[in-house]
DNA sequence: CCTGGCATG
DNA sequence: CATGGCAGG
């Protein structure tokens, strides 16, 4: 417990790495130099000698966070952030990356001397989109996208394998203005993605986080009467899908450990000064599909405080088994 | 001298206003706020009692700036810069402003509260070129544009008469990287110029001001050797069209003082720390087709101080007759 | 109101 | 290395 024991170096029994494809876009430091590289050349991460790690027993946080753009980001201490956090694993969503601009060499640094490692990432149209999982450890798996170019080609998701669970990462579709996109969003993008969660929780238990663009109920938002059935986020086609998923056995970890809390938002718009007013929005969420799931979440803090985005992050703290 | 007598308030002698199309774009505070609105209805612009106005004997001054987007140059001092100029007519090219967003109203108040008047704009391509005249004294007549839509419809050029002269001023057609632009520059726009101007000097003398996108020698930019022929701005078709003009008799007043006069530019490339280290080119000018002109030049003053764009403003001190 | 990318210089 | 405009949020 806390020791640097490392059991299991090359589990197998757990691992679905043959259920999914291998990823075609290089783990690097913080982003692919290049669409080419492939996943084999994995020296630059980790030298030969290293192998999976396994999570060890105990206390693991994770953090979602959508970053509005990681460039601008960074210029507003998101180095900073992710030290005071100091998470086990760092999801992000909208990093905006664009393969022909990586980011500040300093930054990459920087994280790497937290021993975060960038282990998937995925990103399509140059500055929108794009997600991220940075870890401390090393995934026994990790995938971009979830199977389909239509959501893949914006690098909406992407995914990490680690010894007890799976962890998937997704900017989930914005419904747009005048909800242009409702339609492909939950008509498209929700069902791929039941289905590709599906897929994984054969195999073991999954951890979904990240932007999922949807308040959940009206205790998730501010303006809920003005927003319903108005505004992207709040509409009931948006929420049935989300729901669907909570049919499905997924728990929404926040709601689980604080069902009536009220004014906790994860999002406000840079308009209006909504943020000083708390005029905000719940959107990023864990939602677990674990087995006694209870007993793995201690706590989910959602880090109000922490600028740099119009989003905040949100952290699990689980007890692993 | 000095006071406020008005003699010829309705010039006739001299207005060549027959010989110039009514505008077809307004005269208003700072930019029109429809293009729909008629020269006509310029009671906004000087109450109805108001009549063109002589500019009176003595010293006169005019400036010319390429602001390279007013926007943003309001946000470096412009208005501080107009102040300690304070001349009596200002020129500038690459306002970009934009029909859909007028400048902030502090701005143009300020310009009321200095007598100044936008008399002429003209803007085409939004956030693209945009020239203006801003002036204390209400002009005779003004023109939007030369007269060929292909150059027009970039705002690139305005005129605006007075008693003694005409004012134009042009923000000449860039050659663009590769040169891509220097044909349509050199063949199309140079001769379209020239004609229009010539028509103008018809009726009296003319003032032709503004950047005009070529440096003429090799004084006249700091690296020319590497330069030349490469670059826009220093080709020798380039270098030709302006020597045409000067052949019309149109006078370069700056050299005409200061004919060996080096290391005096008006723009810095923004690359580089090109102006900390006095890298630049001598790209505005003043023109003058005016018998006699050497009586009316008193001085010209390059600004190389001013700051809040990446040219500096031009001074000429005219003594009028 | 804020992002990153774009054309333009 | 800047500009303004754009789509996207």
């Amino acid at each position: 417990f806390g020791s640097e024991t490392q059991e299991k170096p090359e589990s197998q029994e757990y691992s679905a790495s043959e259920g999914l494809p291998v990823p075609d876009l290089p783990i690097s430091d913080l982003y692919p130099k290049s669409s080419q590289e492939q996943l084999d050349s994995d020296e630059e991460v980790e030298p030969k000698t290293a192998t999976a790690k396994v999570e060890q027993a105990g206390m693991f946080r994770i953090v979602t966070w959508n970053v509005a753009g990681l460039y601008a980001c960074i210029k507003k201490d998101f180095c900073k952030a992710v030290k005071t956090l100091d998470c086990d694993i760092l999801c992000l969503q909208e990093t905006k990356l664009s393969l022909k601009k990586p980011p500040p060499a300093e930054i990459a640094e920087q994280l790497k001397e937290w021993k975060y490692r960038n282990y998937a990432n995925s990103e399509g149209k140059a500055g929108y989109s794009g997600t991220a999982i940075l870890s401390k450890s090393k995934p026994i798996s990790v995938q971009r996208g979830i199977g389909k170019t239509k959501h893949d080609d914006f690098g909406r998701s992407c995914t990490a394998e680690f010894e007890k669970f799976f962890l998937v990462t997704s900017y989930v579709p914005n419904s747009g203005r005048g909800l242009v996109n409702l339609d492909y969003r939950t008509n498209e993008w929700e069902s791929d993605l039941r289905n590709y969660l599906t897929k994984l929780n054969k195999d073991k238990p999954v951890i979904y986080c990240g932007d999922l663009n949807v308040a959940h109920t009206a205790i998730d938002l501010k303006n809920d009467k003005s927003n319903y059935n108005k505004s992207a986020g709040y509409t009931q086609a948006e929420i049935d899908e989300l729901e669907k998923l909570l049919e499905l056995g997924y728990v929404d970890a926040y709601r689980k450990l604080y069902p009536a809390e009220e004014d906790c938002y994860t999002f406000w718009s840079y308009m209006g000064g909504a943020r000083s007013k708390n005029v905000g929005w719940r959107l990023d969420y864990f939602l677990m599909k674990i087995k006694d799931c209870e007993e793995w979440i201690e706590d989910v803090v959602v880090h109000s405080k922490v600028q740099g985005s119009d989003h905040c992050p949100v952290e699990i703290k689980l007890n692993l088994p």
